[in-house]
DNA sequence: AAAAGAATTGCAACTCAGTTGCATAAATTT
DNA sequence: AAATTTATGCAACTGAGTTGCAATTCTTTT
């Protein structure tokens, strides 16, 4: 199923934003921060406004999960709807050197007991540190 | 144990500022933004910027713990030592009306898996919605 | 097909949390 | 007391996200 066909069926209009960012969040296949988004060459054509607009536009048409990193900036991450759906209910490692996200997923979120009378909207576990690549990185610039 | 004690305990020179933002945080016992802490008539006085070098160094002497509103403000917040440390690693439930956040304490962080060779420094879990107060407030507007 | 209406986009200006650099003012050390 | 270290204040800046409004582009109606 392409992009388009999924924006359709999700309710929104499958404009060329739109369409060019699913595209992108599905090919990066990990959540993406606005700014990562926006500095993709194929994304130079569009307004940063556009771009934030676009993906609260994709996020409420249920398409995009988003989780914030520790550094402040919000992740969006999407996945095509063959993997069922990936609800975002999962959690998120954040690595504090490149700034990269990935899902953990295969694992759900806890239960969480709150105290009476308290709405509870949404939650989030984000797990951060150094991520493989960097971290592997490091050491050879220890040995060097 | 008076927080000046605590503070020279700790390792650090207890100046005003920081006997003052601790004696804040102490009394709040819940985790405050640097804004909720600013606002606060004793500390006026004080510069945004040393209360925030202030709120890092407490972070650094392991007086205080810090956890991220979903509203992208950092919370701080430290307990008298007699209740052995409460060294943080507990959810957090965060009010979306009210800005409010509370410790959850008595529940413990789950164990999350990660990559192999990932080098994991902490972990957040933050849970939110309508505190108590705030869904009360709306269910009597509602009623009028 | 033209006109009217609704949704989308671009641009500028703004807010808000947090940071940085540097000068001044305490404390500490010598 | 002088030199050195540490803490504070002030101004300017960054970066993420928001808001208002005008210009486009679609869609629907006539
Ligand atoms: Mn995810
Ligand atoms: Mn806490
Ligand atoms: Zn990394
Ligand atoms: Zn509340």
């Amino acid at each position: 199923m392409t992009a388009e066909e999924i924006l359709t069926k999700a309710g929104v209009r499958p404009t060329h934003v739109r369409d060019a960012v699913l595209k992108r969040l599905y090919e990066a296949g990990c959540p993406l921060s606005h700014g990562e988004i926006a500095a993709h060459p194929g994304m130079k054509r569009y307004d940063r406004v556009t771009i934030y607009r676009t993906l609260y536009t994709l996020e409420g048409a249920g398409l995009v999960h988003t989780v914030q990193g520790i550094d402040g900036a919000w992740r969006f991450c999407a996945h095509p709807p063959d993997r069922t759906g990936c609800p975002g209910n999962h959690p998120h490692f954040l690595c504090l050197k490149c700034g990269k996200m990935q899902c953990l997923t295969g694992q759900r979120l806890p239960w969480v007991e709150v105290p009476e009378r308290v709405r509870v909207k949404g939650k989030q576990l984000v797990i951060y540190g150094i991520c493989t690549a960097c971290g592997t990185a490091e050491e050879r610039n220890k040995n060097k």
